[in-house]
DNA sequence: CTTGAAAAGAACTGCCT
DNA sequence: AGGCAGTTCTTTTCAAG
């Protein structure tokens, strides 16, 4: 953890909503001069507080028009098992994001298809025939919004 | 949807990766002039397929220590009790993402917390008492990884 | 599409309070 | 810590092939 006062908390709030505001229109905003606005944002980068800078990407615009998040209960838990499920569902391209969890499940992934008929052949062909995957529950994304939050 | 060749999606997944890597240095990688490059990542922009850039914080330097997924079904689901419902968990500052699905649940949560009593504090006060939550089902992250995938 | 150039702005450095 | 001045780099636009 790393100490932070009111300043830091609000260049990362506001570089949390748009990371391409420039150190000078940030330093205007909350009363401090270009270097010393970007020596903390550069302090902020070293103490790793902002790991880097990703880009927003359209799933709809990239002709990705259905989201899916799949809880999966595993069949079998050896260390092995983990070991192997989570090289076999690396090599899914589809597949955007995996969690391992506590809880109901062992696994929640994030899913993306062109659309539903897309998204069925990912799940027979791919999620289906994992090693180890037993349960497994579905959720469609309808809609999505980040709030601008503590982080 | 927009029309994308092999270097738009060169370009997208290694902005995708680290999105401070600069057009001259993209293009030096794929074969373009600076120029060329910096115009495609402007169409790509103006399509809309790049929405923006955020910043990758890191959780546990910021002192949040717990991750966890909520699965929350409501007890009455009228158009009323969705807006009440959403108007209600946006206020909530803890929590990071609302994402209304279809299936086992109605919502899907990611809720922050310092440590675990911190989080039965959101949990009891905050997420118990939104208007229309029934069912609630939690699930701690352990490790995440997202994925250099089509997006 | 390319190269080359020029202007604006943002990032970075050193020195000083 | 912060500010000021100056340098370097990227971004952005333009002309011409």
């Amino acid at each position: 953890m790393t100490e932070l006062d009111e300043i830091d908390r609000k260049l990362i709030h506001a570089l949390g909503r748009d990371a391409r505001q420039s150190a000078s229109a940030l330093g205007k905003r909350f009363g401090l001069s270009q270097p010393a606005t970007w020596r903390r944002i550069k302090r902020l980068e070293e103490a790793g507080v902002i790991a880097g800078k990703r880009l927003r990407l359209s799933a709809e615009k990239l002709g990705f028009g259905v989201t899916v998040f799949l809880g999966i209960k595993l069949a079998t838990k050896g260390r092995v098992s983990l070991e192997d499920f989570e090289r076999a569902v690396s090599a899914i391209p589809e597949v955007q994001t995996v969690e391992h969890v506590l809880g109901l499940y062992d696994y929640r992934l994030r899913v993306v298809a062109r659309d539903l008929p897309d998204f069925e052949r990912v799940l027979r062909r791919r999620i289906m025939t994992l090693p180890g995957a037993g349960e497994v529950e579905a959720n469609v994304l309808l809609s999505e919004e980040r709030m601008p939050g503590p982080l």
